[in-house]
DNA sequence: TTGTAGGCGTTATCAC
DNA sequence: GTGATAACGCCTACAA
């Protein structure tokens, strides 16, 4: 009785009710044009729920040429970054009657999950921590699109203001002080950590502050990346006396590493995060950071997809223009604000250092 | 173009190849029983390639009666440990061309996400962090199931060894000297946390150490839950030497409570995890803990549930008794090896404490 | 070797 | 008001 052999399906309760098959679907979807005798409904909906009836939403989606399912695309839940922003989507889209089917894929088999996605029919994509830029075009041009965390011409997004939170960061450490600073983050074609680092330099540059490039030092986007890349940075000749990460899992790396070293957060070393993931509140002192709300983000870009979604099958059920309709359009953006936790690890710079490079 | 309005179909492909759709059809699925002509053949591929046509995999469920595809119901990810065992879980399922539809459930809607699945005819489903015992049995009985960490006699499992995890404990904790020790972990229906807390307690009236009620902490096995309860610990009058904690995720949050309070680790108490998340490398000390597989325990379980999708498969193609032949043998359920990581919060206790209690 | 017929479980559009 | 009929895209017989 496994693979769905037992299960009641519409027919079955047509021949119990004694009517056609089509009007217990008629009943069943509520249709409002359906005029049915009351008492034919009555009884169709009684049975329906006495054998316990529950619609195929398969055979539903292949009539209806949309499946109600929707494809969320990540890179990896080592990061909880995502796997917040995936439980964010997955709660909206539960809550809408839309499935979500996951896709966790690492760079080199990124086009074959998209591939299995749209072969299931998803009616749409969410594409967080995985550049669009590198996906080939072709991938992507029949479907609906909202892109996490990088701002594009092409697709919608909701993206947290990344560049607002390089500013953020720059203020917040000029203000205490800090003339020498330094920023640790990926060589990556991801967007945000890109603003981040270009909200942050160009901040800082609008004081009079250039920073060396030695004081731009390159990392995975993960503890370890931030471990070594930190382990760098104290070794300088001439160290930084503050240091803004990319995300998190960098800064934590690099607590760890100052932790190692023997260097006093923040009395030594002023560091700043950027996503505000919990575990940064474990450590001690706690991470200061740059707070990205993640939840939001998936909720939100989930909330944007089936916004898209209905006007497409609205327009598409309309004229044959569906496509032109909404290319027309530029694709909607959304940023939402980034917010600064101050918590343990900035603190005013020491006296007398770095207040010229 | 959106609602796959202009997709490709094996028609199409017929068409333009001047063969009959069922022969595109026999020639796509690698039929071996398909003697088409090569020439036949040759150019229905080249054309399917050049139009680029994808089967459509609903329809192919429709038909098939099995979607391969297979839901996977967790908690939260608030608890790094399910987001990897999904992450498993994921991998496997995407090897085997298996969708995963993920549904993070709280204790209320558990129920609703399962007909969520079901009527999107997942052919099997995992079950992690949630207590199948309090699911309605009925909801589970025509699926193929497989319980992650809470063995069962009904349904298949794997397993973490969560006892031996409070067995290795024990016998950690005794063997650096320690005699008044306590466990801290939640009050659930969860086996795993149940188990490790009895092979914890057992192990240590094997050798004449009974718990008082005292030295039983409940709390939600959660960060804050952590904290909390350590901070009852340390209130006692007489604090006991030692904490075994039931997930890695409480053990931080006791780490954090020992920092706030000024209690040196491991010197002043030694404190215990479980799981090993990387979140317990990140503190200082680093978090002694127990291994739990848990990538490996997300895995296993699509490993099995889909043996056991090819099993009912098989049968129920064969004869009618598939149930009957799957449900005489009992269920399968694998145990996988704990281990023991000391790290930093882990050391001998403090001489002349605690020799009895 | 290939085409034709039928069906998977729904929904929508008609005549009746 | 209700019941055929025709899709949706695919696959498995069986017939030609």
């Amino acid at each position: 009785m496994r693979f769905g052999k037992g299960r009641v399906t519409a027919a079955e309760v047509a021949r119990r009710a004694g009517v056609s098959q089509p009007t217990v679907s008629l009943i069943l979807t509520r249709n409002p044009k359906a005029r049915v005798a009351p008492e034919t409904r009555e009884r169709v909906l009684r049975i329906a729920e006495e054998i316990g009836y529950r619609p195929n939403r398969l055979a539903q989606a292949l009539v209806a040429r949309r499946s109600f399912a929707i494809g969320v695309i990540v890179p990896s839940f080592d990061n909880p970054f995502y796997a917040h922003v995936l439980s964010g989507a997955e709660k909206v889209a539960a809550e809408s009657g839309y499935a979500v089917l996951l896709a966790e894929v690492g760079a080199a088999d990124a086009v074959q999950h998209l591939q299995a996605l749209r072969d299931r029919q998803v009616d749409g994509v969410i594409i967080a921590g995985v550049a669009a830029s590198t996906l080939p075009p072709t991938e992507l041009d029949d479907l609906n699109v909202v892109l996490v965390n990088q701002p594009s011409t092409r697709f919608a997004s909701v993206a947290g203001d990344s560049e607002k939170a390089g500013q953020l960061a720059a203020a917040h450490l000029l203000g205490l002080g800090h003339r020498r600073v330094a920023f640790i983050g990926p060589a990556t074609s991801i967007p945000a950590f890109r603003l981040r680092e270009r909200g942050f330099v160009q901040a800082l540059r609008a004081v009079g502050i250039t920073l060396s490039s030695d004081l731009v030092v390159r990392a995975e986007a993960s503890i370890s990346g931030g471990l070594a890349a930190m382990r760098r940075v104290l070794a300088l000749r001439d160290r930084p006396t503050a240091v803004f990460c990319a995300n998190d899992l960098v800064a934590l790396g690099a607590h760890k590493a100052c932790g190692a070293a023997g260097v006093m957060l923040p009395t030594d070393l002023s560091l700043l995060g950027c996503d505000d993931i919990e575990m940064g509140t474990l450590v001690t002192p706690e991470l200061s950071t740059i707070l990205m709300p993640q939840r939001e983000l998936g909720a939100r870009a989930v909330r944007l997809l089936l916004r898209q979604l209905e006007a497409t099958a609205a327009s598409s059920s309309g004229a044959a223009s569906a496509a032109g309709a909404v290319a027309a359009t530029a694709p909607p953006a959304q940023v939402l604000p980034a917010r600064l936790v101050v918590r343990g690890t900035t603190g005013v710079a020491p006296s007398g250092a770095g207040s010229a490079s």
